[in-house]
DNA sequence: TAGATTGTTAATCGATTAACAATC
DNA sequence: TAGATTGTTAATCGATTAACAATC
């Protein structure tokens, strides 16, 4: 075990082990290695004990690893052993689909909030939650203690929705506005955006 | 200009380098620098300059990048000058939002075909399309010679669909399913599970 | 015990940055 | 011309892999 922070890159595959150990732990699985993980997800066994080496010593020479005990350590390691509320601004096909997945509550993700400038869908119901206006955003926000949001505005509203987000206190934004926000160093952002994903592949296909 | 062929991390740069020059063409500028881009993505402007020098001499010193031309590269180099026919599988809420995301089109890819397995949701139209019995998936994507696909089906059925897909042509996935694919080399696979991605930033918040 | 697999070290590989001559 | 900015080189930094002693 490392004393040195570990890098955002090995934070970022945390998640991917996770998922392919619950995956294995559904099938009753209990015990796993890194050759047979990195089979799995294309990884190399070698990056795999690396990457859990730099937070503890998880395996058992000979045996491997536990798949209980390291889905619980890894949960920890990530805070995922509470609930995070969230919040998402737009109430567009996206922002709907994000209200209506099921996948968030079952990770431990609560949608406490939607939000949307356009009066017709405030007041609607998506998946149980009230549309409330934009307006309201930073002051529910607020008063929530709401640290995460899932951005799914127009491009050109995100960064200024972005920035009211960060004044209210969020700290991890998830961006599906097809557009690089600028945020301080302490604010995280993932983004999503298909469009840029599939540019990257078109690449690769005859042209 | 470098003879080898460019690492991926760079090609995955180049449509956030395009999205970034298409909004300063929006702004009606004509001309950019390294500096200016970088500042705006958050990215050193000897990355950008190297980047971009892997393709060809794009910029002209003291100067720096015509926009207009760079974008006409950028779109030459990634085959955009194109439209790429696109299949969803999966006309959930997150196949819904797809294909009704006016995203794809406007960036020259078009949703030609939607698939699902439920009866309720066969024959439905979702912007304009009719959805199809997913049973006829792989002799519909055969048939239109479609290579592109975006996966949107429950995680349980994620890969034994990406491999009907690939056997009949499909040569890149955007994967929305919340699993590690298992592909050939030959084919591209872009994965998005929002999960994953909240995962990852939780890490980085008070626990 | 014998076989398997970890955690770790050193070597390799690859990506980013700094710096600057070239030149528009 | 003088100032600005490219493209490129070399240096630095960081990530991955190979190999193996330790040990279950």
């Amino acid at each position: 075990m490392t004393q040195k922070t570990p890098p955002d890159i090995v934070i970022g595959r945390l998640p991917i082990y996770l998922r392919a150990l619950n995956a294995l732990a559904d099938q009753k699985q209990e015990v796993t290695s890194s050759y047979e993980l990195g089979e799995r997800l294309g990884i190399s066994s070698a990056q795999i004990r690396k990457d859990l080496s730099q937070f503890g010593d998880f395996g058992k020479q000979g045996t491997g690893y536990h798949i209980s005990y390291l889905i619980e350590q890894i949960r920890h390691i990530l805070h995922l052993n509470r609930k995070w509320d969230v919040a998402i601004i737009g109430a567009g096909h996206v922002g709907q689909a994000l209200a209506n997945y099921g996948g968030f509550v079952d990770h431990g993700f609560v949608i406490r909030a939607i939000f949307d400038v356009d009066p017709r869908k405030v007041g609607q119901q998506i998946n149980g939650i009230t549309v409330q206006h934009q307006d309201k955003m930073g002051e529910e926000v607020r008063r929530q203690g709401i640290k995460l949001a899932m951005l799914a505005t127009p491009a050109s509203s995100a960064q200024e929705v972005a920035d009211t987000l960060i004044e209210a206190g969020v700290r991890a934004i998830l961006n599906y506005a097809p557009i690089t926000l600028a945020v301080p160093d302490e604010v995280k952002v993932q983004s999503l955006d298909p469009v840029t994903k599939l540019q990257h592949m078109t690449y690769y296909l005859e042209p």
